[in-house]
DNA sequence: ATGCGGTCTGTAGCCACTACAGAAGCAAGA
DNA sequence: TCTTGCTTCTGTAGTGGCTACAGACCGCAT
């Protein structure tokens, strides 16, 4: 618990502590190459210093806030090579907002078909129920082209 | 275009033509076994009849909506074997209304929090953007528990 | 020296498809 | 009957973003 132990680098395993980042996954993500390889003991375990784990939270934050590994990928490019506009990162941003809202709009539309059908439902013991009829249905008009 | 051919069965791009269920994934189906292996003609190609056109069609319905296969596939049982109840389907349904409430949740939050991002951004040519500080923060407030 | 937990590599599995390759079926026209 | 051209066939591998092993090795405390 010094910092001796943050001078010689963190293990794998305090990096997932930190950052909540499954071990599994950080080895993933060197593989896939959005981490670096970090250093390694005499022995071959890995050693990450606090900019790789900086690097880890950021994909961390981002992956909660539903960027692809491919966005995140672009992200960090233009970090690292210094080269980007706030505007881009902007552009970037709203792109991921916009799809997001998509989503919502769509599960929203899901929600009241599901309400509906529930609604419907006389939840009895009977072998007769109309979720099921609607789910029959050859051409839904529920979902046809809202 | 005649009734012949419902007499005859339907080929596999006729079954996806009238769902909008993609032909390789309706031989996923089968390979999973939510739908029954069809007759074939006698050069060995599918032919499927009306109530597995309304099999597949349920299926998709049910996709559409954002149950999991094993969800469907539940359902699909109860309705082969004759022994749901209403009480049953309600249950199923509402179960799954609930997770769908909770994704949008989830993505309502997410959203507040890239508005939020993009709001303190100038969207200028300077290379310092609020975005990329945002997400570098180790624990960022944002997110932690709310 | 020993024990025990952390870490290593490599591979396979998850979900729900999707995308081929290469061969064979099928219907219509010449 | 033959050809043309579309459809369908099987089997396998890839997608995204991890997760879960197995079996071996590392590192630190006692």
């Amino acid at each position: 618990m010094s910092d001796i132990t943050n001078a010689r680098g963190y293990p794998i395993g305090e990096m997932s502590k930190r950052t909540g980042v499954n071990i599994e996954t950080i080895r993933y993500y060197e593989r896939i190459t959005i981490m670096p390889k970090p250093d390694r003991t005499a022995g071959g375990n890995r050693q990450y210093n606090h900019d790789q784990l900086k690097r880890l939270s950021f994909i961390k934050t981002s992956r909660e806030l539903g960027f692809s590994i491919d966005e995140i990928r672009e992200l960090l490019e233009m970090v690292d090579r210094q080269d980007f506009t706030c505007g881009e990162v902007h552009g970037l941003t709203i792109g991921h907002l916009a799809s997001v809202r998509e989503k919502i709009k769509g599960l929203r539309k899901l929600e009241q078909a599901l309400v509906g059908m529930a609604a419907e439902c006389s939840q009895g013991d009977v072998p007769d129920c109309p979720i099921l009829e609607t789910l029959f249905e050859e051409r839904p008009t529920r979902f046809s082209d809202t």
